[in-house]
DNA sequence: TATTGTTATACTCTATAACTATA
DNA sequence: TATAGTTATAGAGTATAACAATA
């Protein structure tokens, strides 16, 4: 068993003066660790898949879309948290860079199905690469037991099953 | 030596198909997740804050300045990862709610010198509680000790100390 | 009536550039 | 020259409202 306590040494004067106690810093918040954190991942992507011009939704979109191709826009959002109103203009824009395609549905004329276009399927491979270099690199002081414990950590915060 | 080898099992069948391996399935990237659990805690912070119209940056603000009395603009812009540029407007806002102080260092004309009002002093307490409830809640589901670990390795990735 | 997808619009957060006042 | 702070502006992500087409 591990004794994560925290040393009453580590609490700031200032805010033990006054009666703040060390769990209330900012520091020891995980929601702000977890803003910061993301952050930094965020920006890293960028910096690493800036020449395919993807951004981290974009890459979602595609990834999910060659995951399961001929899935719904709709089921697309539900799945990325998004809203629809949102998805739409993205999802114009892949299709004008020649990366998705929008078909008609075969019942359902309502519905978008989406596929890769074949130049997307073929540079998957390769941002999926991208990807993990990424992924190496801000993770780079976390152990893969580590980055195991963590995903397993971010999924009960923001999924509902598990 | 680790083996990381991924169980074929748990490859979707359509990537598997096509020679995609589960490693680079978007639910087992940590970004993906990052960004996930980050969007819904923000998100249960501005339920929760809502009442006092404090949004997670600025109440990180607050709660610094709290913490250090008296801390200059510039630090702690460097403190919350922030823009100087972005930091200006938002403390405009916060005096003009009569929350924080800006005055004139001593010493140095250029800097100004920040301290919470009385009336956000006597806040502080209130809203701290707010956002201990809100991390109890969107963390639910981790344990003491899990949360501890979590905290651990968000720092791992954006801070480079420890 | 409900769902799918779209457009329009607004807000927050972040980024860069240009500027001033001061060191 | 460099730093502290401000203003202006633009981009990305997300939110709601209103709408047309279809189920």
């Amino acid at each position: 068993m591990i004794d994560y306590t925290m040393d009453d040494t580590e609490v700031h004067a200032s805010t033990a003066a006054r009666g703040a106690m060390a769990e209330d810093a900012l520091d020891a918040q995980i929601g702000y660790n977890l803003r910061r954190a993301s952050a930094f991942a965020l920006n890293d992507f960028a910096v690493e898949l800036a020449d395919a011009a993807l951004r981290p939704v974009t890459y979602g979109m595609l990834a999910l879309i060659d995951e399961r191709p001929g899935i719904r826009a709709a089921e697309l959002c539900r799945l990325l948290g998004m809203k629809s109103a949102n998805m739409a203009p993205l999802l114009a824009e892949l299709e004008e860079r020649g990366l998705v395609e929008r078909d008609d549905h075969a019942e359902d004329k309502r519905v978008r199905v989406l596929t890769l276009t074949p130049a997307a399927r073929e540079a998957m491979p390769r941002w999926r690469q991208q990807v993990r270099r990424h992924e190496d690199r801000f993770l780079h002081r976390l152990t893969k037991k580590d980055r195991a414990t963590l995903l397993r950590m971010l999924r009960l915060i923001w999924t509902d099953e598990d």
